[in-house]
DNA sequence: CGCGATTTGTGCACGCCTTCACAAGCGCCT
DNA sequence: AGGCGCTTGTGAAGGCGTGCACAAATCGCG
């Protein structure tokens, strides 16, 4: 109710707390905290300075300060801070205390890898359906879960409330299926087909598309092989010599 | 005007032609570009204008100038650029055309999916190792490819020439695989393993991590929900398609 | 009780990236 | 041949993100 932007401590229970908005760089990092926080707290550390996560994240520790000093002072100077405290934080901010309910559209080959991994529900997510077009694929169970007909889609996303799906569909699908998740109140959207996907404002997209992620190391590739060519005069590209630097 | 080195065509048969320090972030669209490209061709489109490729690729129009403008003066002003010949480029610069030799070590769930993905190839790039430590896969075949022992990683990097190499191990696993890689001569890793590489700073490494990605969505779903959750206001403006390659 | 060691939180400057706006260049039509 | 419309290429401005450097805050200890 009383929400002003001076709200403070995210953890008030207040029914709807003050939602700090954070840069998106930020908050594309925060998870890599968590995840460095996670590996901590099994360690038994109770406490971590900014140095130390830095660290473990990789990243610059004045670069970590800032960023959570975004949501809240939860450090305490002189000591740093306290582990169980932050990974509350962090996973408030980032909504997985919801246990958010996953869709995967596309079971083929790398949907079905998907459907198999373990790393969703250890970090916050729940896959409680799996869609595919093929008949050949629907009944098929995979880590006991039956994969549905994507006719049905419209019904079990309503009745499980998943808001966010997966789409691991051929490209030329992709769309379609798309559409198929927004139309369902899908609002964000995991998409591994290569292209870019239409959808409306209100819905998020993230993409992660393999080839591109290739095709950036080889620019890197070409660069350095353009480098080491220029003073000796060796083509190289090929034949591969042993690490330079230290 | 003020660069010195510059305009030197691509296909130049200078051996080592000048190489432009492109910005980081245009390095990371020209792949997106390229896909576009590609797809504007199979649809018999001789030119693109700047708007139209725009689209296609899902950015600003004046952005996607902006990068091409930095490898070269490729387009034709009240017409457009050349698809044919703006393939070329960016192929070239990226080092496509030397059809690069990657590896691929883990040979799990998702090692399973990779190693038989065909994007790679379509896109520039040729599978040529897999390699696992469990005795039990080693042999296997998958697309025509038998599953090596890791320790053999070393022999077959140098016999094959390959440069980048592909992580898909458990994550505890994943720093020793880097270091083999590294020994081996691998200057680019592409890591699906949760957590960070300590490599030497002439290896690049990206990672693709899906957890973050979809607690990344998580929190846009968290922000969306306390929006509307608000009085009133401001219906979520939201960004179209957002990618952030890590 | 006060002091020094330690670490957080942040003001500030710098550089990169994005976006706008428009002159320059090109082809086509008259 | 000349003008007109279209599109590129780019200067400039603004915004965002990063990293430095330091004051403020806290703890432990004498
Ligand atoms: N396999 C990989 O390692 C890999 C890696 C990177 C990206 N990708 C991308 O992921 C996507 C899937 O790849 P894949 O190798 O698993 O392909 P796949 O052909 O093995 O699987 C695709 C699945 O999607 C299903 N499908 C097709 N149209 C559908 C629709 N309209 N609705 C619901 N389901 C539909 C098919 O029945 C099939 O089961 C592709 O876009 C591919 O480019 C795959
Ligand atoms: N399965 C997925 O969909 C998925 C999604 C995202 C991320 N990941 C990540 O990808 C990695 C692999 O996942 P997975 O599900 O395929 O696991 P997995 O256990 O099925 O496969 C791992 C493979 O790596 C091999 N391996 C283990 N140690 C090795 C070593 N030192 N050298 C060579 N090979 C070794 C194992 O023998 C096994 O074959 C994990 O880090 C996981 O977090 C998986």
């Amino acid at each position: 109710m009383s929400q002003q932007r001076q709200g403070s401590t995210p953890g008030e229970a207040d029914g709807v707390p003050a939602f700090p908005d954070l840069p998106e760089a930020t908050i594309a990092r925060l998870p890599e905290y968590l995840r460095a926080l996670h590996h901590l707290a099994e360690t038994g550390a109770e406490t971590v300075s900014s140095e130390g996560l830095a660290a473990a994240a990789g990243v610059n520790s004045a670069k970590l300060r800032k960023d959570l000093s975004h949501l809240g002072s939860y450090g305490t100077r002189g000591v740093g801070y306290d582990v169980a405290l932050l990974i509350d934080q962090i996973e408030y901010i980032l909504g997985l205390d919801k246990n958010r309910a996953v869709c995967l559209v596309g079971v083929g080959n790398l949907g079905h890898a998907l459907a198999g991994y373990a790393g969703f529900a250890s970090r916050g997510f729940r896959v409680v359906a799996l869609f595919d077009a093929d008949p050949k694929k629907v009944g098929e169970r995979i880590n006991g879960l039956a994969v549905q007909h994507i006719d049905d889609l419209d019904r079990v996303a309503a009745e499980e409330g998943i808001a966010i799906g997966v789409i691991a569909t051929p490209p030329g699908s992709a769309q379609a299926v798309a559409d198929v998740l927004v139309a369902a109140g899908v609002t964000s959207i995991l998409n591994f087909a290569p292209g870019v996907l239409s959808v409306p404002p209100n819905v998020d997209v993230r993409k992660v598309d393999l080839a591109i992620e290739l095709q950036i190391l080889s620019f890197h590739e070409h660069r350095k092989a353009s480098l080491t060519a220029l003073p000796g005069g060796r083509s190289a590209e090929g034949g591969n010599q042993e690490a330079v630097g230290s």
